[in-house]
DNA sequence: CAATAAATGAGAATTATTCTCATTTATTAT
DNA sequence: ATAATAAATGAGAATAATTCTCATTTATTG
């Protein structure tokens, strides 16, 4: 796993420091987004405070990590890898636990086609990108 | 303009006090989406720190206000009124605006069935509601 | 391995938001 | 309309997340 994070440093061309490896790592393990305060919480006997906000904006500077907020505000980070497929996020309204979500290609598809449509109504919009987050129960809060 | 938010505020029987129509007449004549920061510019000179936020909090807990965050996580909030129409965002990555945008009924038609297969695969999950932005540049600054 | 540049740690500074509490304003029942 | 009661306000203190400062440490390069 040190390799991955070192790797990655290195690849996009930042000094691979001890901070940056133990931030990168944690995310790398997780594999799904978390509250910046939890990732803190994880961190914070190896990483200075000054330093952790400071490696998060380095990450999001190599654009390897994105930055958003949960519906009660709270913000989230996410890495996002090259290999890392398209998707979208839904928030749990019980347990605040987010889940990736894979839409199909078909809708991916409609989406970019609805924008064109909506691009050529209003004249002078361009629409680089997008992002959907859905709003409900995850698998566990559902169950109870 | 004044008895529109007076009639708002009666409807949800919360009190009738300066600072609440003050704020819901700035956001009744704005008819689009504020950073907060921008909104206590306006309101600064009559309301309290204090009392716009605790008016903020009072109009969201009506239901009447929504809150979101620009991608440079900006804190805005938006007037949602019963006749308010479903519709999204576009972020304008250069001047920071933000333009509401609708979306045709069969995209949103097909957006529901998405959704409802992605809750037959994963057996558990429930999604209640869905919000989608888009990133791009205005009309404004596309001409520029 | 030395010289240089970059990053870190600790805590101070800043900013947005919430809290406290004495005073003011709105609501209600008469 | 008015008095009694309840709710909201204003001012500023408290809090929390993030950024900044600067002396020290660590990484990179030749």
């Amino acid at each position: 796993m040190e390799l991955d994070s070192k790797k990655i440093l290195s690849e996009n061309k930042v000094s691979i420091t001890n901070p940056r490896i133990i931030v990168l790592e944690t995310l790398l393990e997780l594999k799904k987004p978390i509250a910046i305060d939890d990732l803190y919480t994880l961190v914070k006997n190896n990483v200075a405070k000054s330093t952790f906000y400071r490696v998060l904006s380095d990450l999001k500077e190599i654009n390897i990590l994105q930055e958003f907020n949960s519906p009660d505000n709270v913000n989230i980070v996410e890495l996002v890898l090259e290999n890392t497929q398209h998707h979208h996020h839904l928030f749990c309204n019980d347990c605040g636990e987010i889940v990736d979500i894979h839409l199909s290609n078909d809708f991916e598809e409609y989406l970019q086609n609805e924008v064109r449509k909506l691009q050529q109504k209003v004249n002078y919009l361009s629409i680089e990108n997008h992002s959907l987050e859905l709003f409900g129960k995850c698998s566990g809060c559902k169950k109870n």
